[in-house]
DNA sequence: GTATTCAATGTTGCATACACGTTTCTTAAC
DNA sequence: GTTAAGAAACGTGTATGCAACATTGAATAC
């Protein structure tokens, strides 16, 4: 086994433990490992050059972070991420960036340079056929991180991209077609737009829509390839 | 060291990490360990009697669940709950309560007979002299599960459950005056059958005003409370 | 007395050993 | 051929050992 990396620890923070998070997530998200997979401990450490003590605690926090449920007998496995529960993140959502968008209490000061950033950085986008597809998906998540964020309430922000990367592995679905990529960038300048002139209960209405929209996109495209990715027969595949 | 209790693993549940997970947990929540102390694993071991192993994994998921934070120099302290923060965590517990209330989706049922039940529970308790202080914390996060847990979204309601358990350790000053408590009731009461009533709107306007009145009540007691808890010095504390 | 070096101690991160339960395969009986 | 019993291989949960830092305190130089 390999040793001789094992020069500065302790200190360093991107330690053992969490470049064996990183790859496994990495795997899991990018739909690597198929889904109900049984994940193996030892094989996941041999595969990282690591022992299991660092898969171990990699496994652990994925659980938590819900992308891995405990298998029936000990272990994990990787969630199945039903149109029934996606549908309920994408509820979560809705709540958290509508909430953070209303905020009416009187002395609060949004993060209007954020916002102009923000907008400058999506006219940049215009056209958008720079982007496609699982790329797009990060660059949108961006675009609603930041927009939560200049709400100033950090924690509600922690927890709405969380949300979103949970939802991230079915949400490519949204922008197979180019149509859904050029109408999101346009939806998205409009609210931000509606935000900067502070008409917020108009922007409020639009986001609401928007995300409305992508989930009806996503839950058609979704329940389709789910049930193909589950028949698959991969269930008990063990990595 | 204590090894004639390794008679049933591997299938159990309640494994020497959980128990752990749990013991720590509670010292945390209760303020047993003072906020910022660092928790050294060894002795924390030693306290459980088990090995360092399953002290790290409870470490690890209290970590995940925002009980604890990263010690600059590894290892991990007791989280500092500052006002703001709770501010913050207050407003993510009104958007995902609220959000649940409405539940405007034309197909949708609420679960009525949870509600009824719920219902039940709390005329039951009318008056309030049998529950005092740190007992109704919980009997109160109890309602507000329930209540959201009828909008069926199971989602949504781990979340806030999530959120609310964060926020456990200040809310017990909410109910230190007796008269909050029956505030409380008569407000809890109130609004439950608002929604049983189909009134969905006015018990929301309730619930906001509600949440904010626990919030107002709780960031006034916390304030001071939180002052001397951290200028006590113990913050060099070590578990 | 103050600063500096260096040893001693403490703590974490990782690897590995082991115990116990589970699953699978082999072998024998019918 | 099918089934039952036993053995072997497997996998997880836990304990423990060790290396790499960090920290503290003592000894020495000035």
């Amino acid at each position: 086994m390999d040793t001789s990396s094992r020069t500065d620890l302790y200190t360093d923070s991107n330690t053992a433990s969490s470049t064996a998070y990183q790859a496994l997530k990495t795997l899991v998200l990018m739909g690597d490992v198929p889904i109900g997979a049984r994940l193996r401990e030892e094989r996941l450490a041999e595969r990282m050059n690591v022992s299991r003590t660092p898969v171990r605690e990699a496994l652990l926090r994925l659980h938590a972070e819900h992308f891995l449920e405990r298998h029936s007998e000990g272990g994990y496995r990787v969630i199945n991420p039903s149109v029934q529960k996606m549908r309920e993140l994408y509820d979560i959502r809705r709540a958290l960036e509508l909430h953070a968008l209303r905020r009416s209490d009187p002395h609060f000061v949004r993060d209007r340079d954020g916002l102009l950033e923000l907008r400058e950085d999506w006219r940049a986008l215009d056209g958008g056929e720079s982007a496609i597809d699982a790329e797009f998906v990060l660059l949108d998540e961006d675009f609603h991180r930041r927009l939560a964020e200049s709400a100033g309430n950090p924690q509600l922000a922690e927890q709405l991209r969380k949300v979103n990367e949970r939802i991230r592995p079915v949400r490519s679905h949204d922008f197979m077609n180019p149509g859904r990529i050029a109408a999101t960038i346009e939806q998205h300048l409009a609210i931000v737009e509606a935000v900067l002139a502070r008409k917020t209960s108009q922007a409020a209405t639009m986001l609401d829509r928007h995300i409305c929209e992508s989930q009806t996109v996503v839950e058609q495209a979704v329940a389709n390839v789910l049930e193909r990715m589950l028949s698959v027969g991969e269930r008990d595949a063990s990595w």
